[in-house]
DNA sequence: GGCATTTTTGGTAGCGCTACCAAAACGATG
DNA sequence: CATCGTTTTGGTAGCGCTACCAAAAATGCC
């Protein structure tokens, strides 16, 4: 055997085929191949046509690793949410995920258990990869947080939750206006003795807004909004059962629930069905979300519907506005969402 | 005003504080800090309290990017999965993110929707991460795809079924056993005429191992293992509560439907709650999965429950094992099932 | 105390790619 | 055909970090 090159190959090297390879193999320099890999139309069809023949041949996959430090992004895109076990973010997600699917941008998946300080430790974390932008749930962040999403120069997208200010890009729901609307509804269809029924409220301040527009459109017409009932355990259908039952329990007239999600709202339905509690008339149950389970549920949910996949969608496109070059203010986008009457009210 | 240096900072060098700022301030070798971040005990406490203290003056947060430029991996976990809109794979991905969530290792999510030249793909491009590892589901690939797994000498897991041979480590569930399970407890409770229910048989192809260990199961009992009712939509309640009718309309004899999932059998339930068609005196129910709902419905749904969430921990604990070194053949479990009998059969 | 051995620290080079500028090739124009 | 502008191509340096080896300091042993 030729004795082998000593000495080179310091590192690990592993042999995988590298973009000088596809250049000397196409008789080229390298930046012409990372032209053809990134930016096509300023080579020649010639060389252009010679080179990807190369990458063809050899089997060639850029290193995106190598090619972030050079230059600026890595295409990975943070998404930071509170929870993977909450359907809502996995929607959205999902969202999110189709959107960017065929634009080359990865999604790198983080879960702060909506505690702020994990959040802003989570944060710095993914800055780490050079991401070309970000998506986070929220628009309470921890003041460091917000600094280092500030200083990082690049497009960031709070999701979730609709408000006044934003770091840079914007796309939720008016929660407080969710909680009066069916509060509304609810007064409307001539309820008066109504609980509202959270989960996490500690934490999560999402349904704590939600909450109190409940709360502020039942005092309006002249009804007691304080009646509450929490607990700290995931939003589960069991979970929503035996709140149901709790709540029947601390206040006997009640004549309405209004749950802060459709989860707990089934959960009370399927346990009423159970128990041959008749719904609504023993007592209404109303959701929040539009989960495709409430349509199904005898009697049928009512609910808001939030767009969750749509306003994943829409996170999306605004962060690949800004990747494309799009400047000025603030990009928002309060994605809305409708009241759905079905027989549970 | 001091003349500042001309020519130098040519790229972005956007002003992030970088490890060697950090060794400046601390009076230490750049490796030195770099080793204070990754291996701290192979520095002295002096300089290791010295270099620390540096690292919180200035707000250091470690490029990762170029550190996994330099060495190995860069601590990403890209985890694929045939779809974010299936909530099995949340779980596991769940699962698999909680294990991995403490140990600096970050997600990167990708789907194929069923494709396996998708999944090939999508392997090229997260390879070009330098991922430490990487999770995948099922254990048929395109070959291309499993030279490449082979080729990057990196822990890989494939998860969701288990079976004889894989790439490196396994997870998973055995499908056929699965499908034979749930048909001899049909049998066994004296059901005869029964049909499969499956969606998206043509591309997910561990729903026909269940379907063909359904029938293999019926056949050896002497009974007709061929009626199949399939469709091409997602299984949603509605699809569920759709083929439902459309099986009885096929097979009007029949006393018992096997789905494919919970999903569909739940919606199934909730249609025959809807038509006062009774369940399992007209037509017994079973499904697969064991969701949450399964057991809140009524009557409550006979499933075969997988742990869903333990696979992603198991498949997490595979690659962190692999990733602490530990060399030798495949790693592989069983994660196994359980039938769970309820009022539907 | 002298020597070998271990531990701690630092210098150098390079991971694979792209930014930046310069050179070359090409076209158009008078 | 010379001049200028435009497009295409290439050379050089460096992104921030770690592998590798070597030097220095600390430790052990006879």
């Amino acid at each position: 055997m030729g004795k082998t090159e000593r000495g080179r190959r310091r590192h690990k090297g592993v042999g995988r085929v590298t973009l000088g390879d596809v250049a000397k193999h196409a008789g080229v320099a390298p930046i012409t191949v990372s032209r053809v890999m990134n930016n096509p139309d300023q080579v020649s069809e010639k060389l252009r046509k010679r080179v990807e023949q190369a990458v063809d041949a050899l089997g060639y996959v850029p290193n995106l690793i190598a090619g972030g430090l050079a230059s600026a992004g890595t295409r990975v895109i943070p998404v930071i949410v509170p929870s993977l076990s909450i359907l809502t973010y996995i929607d959205v997600i999902h969202g999110i995920q189709q959107t960017l699917e065929d634009t080359g941008y990865q999604l790198l998946l983080g879960s702060t258990d909506f505690d702020l300080d994990r959040e802003a430790a989570l944060i710095d974390t993914v800055l780490g990869y050079s991401p070309s932008g970000i998506i986070i749930a929220g628009l309470r962040h921890r003041e460091r947080a917000i600094q280092r999403l500030e200083a990082c120069q690049r497009p960031v997208v709070e999701i979730m939750e609709y408000g006044a200010s934003c770091i840079d890009s914007n796309v939720g729901v008016d929660n407080a206006e969710v909680g009066r609307c069916m509060a509304r509804h609810l007064v409307e269809r001539g309820y008066r003795r109504i609980a509202y029924v959270g989960s996490r409220m500690d934490r999560d301040y999402r349904t704590i807004q939600r909450y109190e527009g409940h709360r502020e459109m039942l005092e309006l017409a002249g009804i007691d909004g304080s009646r509450l009932l929490q607990n700290d355990e995931a939003a589960s259908y069991k979970t929503g059962g035996r709140l149901f039952m709790e709540a029947m329990a601390s206040y006997p007239d009640l004549d309405a629930i209004h749950f802060t999600n459709d989860n707990l709202a089934a959960g009370a339905i399927l346990e009423a069905n159970r128990r041959g509690i008749r719904v609504p008339d023993d007592i209404a149950v109303a959701g929040y979300l539009g989960l495709p389970l409430s349509e199904c549920l005898t009697p049928a949910l009512t609910t808001v519907s939030v767009p969750r996949f749509e306003m994943g969608v829409q996170a999306a496109k605004f962060l690949l506005a800004r990747l494309d070059g799009e400047q000025g203010e603030a990009l928002r986008c309060d994605i809305g969402f409708e009241l759905i009457v079905r027989d549970s009210t």
